[in-house]
DNA sequence: GACTCAATGTTTACGATGTCAACATTGCAC
DNA sequence: GTGCAATGTTGACATCGTAAACATTGAGTC
């Protein structure tokens, strides 16, 4: 993680910490160019060490590109949580979960566009169990803020709890197709402030996905207790408030 | 495209068709194990042909992967079409655009799991001018109607004017999310049942999220005219009602 | 009908990658 | 100190993308 004892050029035959330094230089790697750029040979280069060194640390280029995966995944949530506390709180309780809610989407969505190599990384294909693969990312801060998040909301009322349930994987898939789109997919073309637009639209239209109704985006005491049939409130623009 | 002249052991030097030969073997490869799987050397094996042969219809791997990234996309598209086709239309012109825009959605993410090879490829990442590379799939059949579909919602009135701009985002970007998390993500992980369930969940969070509001799932009049405040109706489950 | 030539395939070769086997070095335990 | 397990190195192999040089053929042209 740290940045000597990376590069070339060591004095001794052993290294000390090679399996830190493999998967750091790995990760660089995969900065620089997503999941492909991540190649054995080249981190080992890095490292200043031979090709086949990296065998007594890893299993193989399998194994190393999980590592990097996982660090990948870590970043991701990293920065879910720094969106989140880098808001300014809201009084209410209400409108505080809503603006968390939209941080941790931001988060994503951020980190996608300033890491695609990471984000790529994070999310590239890999066979094996699924379940040990995913496990550590549900359970990392950013996540589980999200069903925090999630459920403060049900808890202040802003969220009816029939619409509690499958929350965070609307939350979710809304904001990953958003940042794969943008990576990957036709969303990458559009000018800068275009782009802002959509991303607050569709940030928009997943909160309204998850409540079931729309959410004053600006003015007063716009969001009702949780009475039946609360008052949804009139229109939201398509364009770029929220920052 | 067809079966013939795809396999081994021709008599004559020269092929014939051999660029369809070879992207249609590259697109097979592409379907069984994404766009890892598709390498040159292995399409020109399998059509019977030297390696470098393909350089004289392609100009490397890149392009090769190209084209067959262009085919998935026109699979994808087809696949959306086809469930459009397949179900059987709603006398109510509100209630038919509806279930035309499910069917778009189920289209897309039924091809993502029936054909996860094809899907990844289709959205696999390739430097390059963005614009020309989707041009032809947003041109395509089933993304144009996808345009129409929110026109005629708009048109009918369940889709308020204000939100009808952005609303394709909304719509690909949820199906798209969703569609990644179930190949490449943790909803891979789930049992069917469950999944069924999470992806009701999903394409009903969409409608709501374009539409600004709820619709009713089973019964009568639900859906309001195009008055303002137009009458939300009460919840939806999360389970597994439409198929 | 023979000739020409551009189109199309083939052979050979090179560098890069993942990986294995055999060998070298070193730190640590006794 | 000695011996052993951990850690690195060298060399080699199969596969991949790709370039250069060569071979075959079909389609015009006289």
């Amino acid at each position: 993680m740290d940045g000597m004892s990376t590069t070339a050029s060591r004095g001794t035959y052993h290294h000390g910490d090679l399996a830190n330094a493999l998967s750091s230089a790995a990760l660089d790697l995969a900065r620089r160019g997503g999941p492909e750029a991540v190649v054995l040979r080249e981190a080992a280069r890095q490292v200043g060490v031979s090709a086949t060194a990296a065998y007594r640390h890893f299993a193989g280029h399998e194994d190393l590109i999980e590592t990097v995966q996982q660090l990948c995944q870590t970043e991701l949530v990293g920065r879910m949580a720094a969106e989140l506390a880098a808001g300014v709180p809201e009084s209410d309780p209400q409108r505080e979960a809503l603006r968390r809610l939209r941080a941790l989407g931001r988060g994503y969505v951020q980190f996608a566009q300033s890491e695609p190599g990471l984000f790529r990384t994070a999310f590239c294909h890999r066979d094996g169990p699924l379940d040990e693969q995913w496990a550590a990312l549900l359970a990392a801060p950013g996540f589980q803020e999200l069903t925090a998040t999630l459920d403060a909301m049900a808890d202040t009322g802003v969220l009816d709890p029939a619409h509690r349930v499958g929350a965070e994987l609307v939350a979710w898939t809304g904001v990953h197709g958003l940042s794969m789109l943008i990576l990957d997919g036709p969303l990458g073309a559009l000018p800068a402030a275009e782009l802002e637009g959509v991303i607050n639209r569709v940030l928009d239209a997943i909160t309204t996905g998850i409540l079931g109704r729309e959410v004053t985006p600006g003015g007063g005491a716009g969001i009702a207790p949780r009475t039946r049939a609360g008052g949804p409130t009139r229109r939201a623009s398509a364009g770029g408030r929220h920052t």
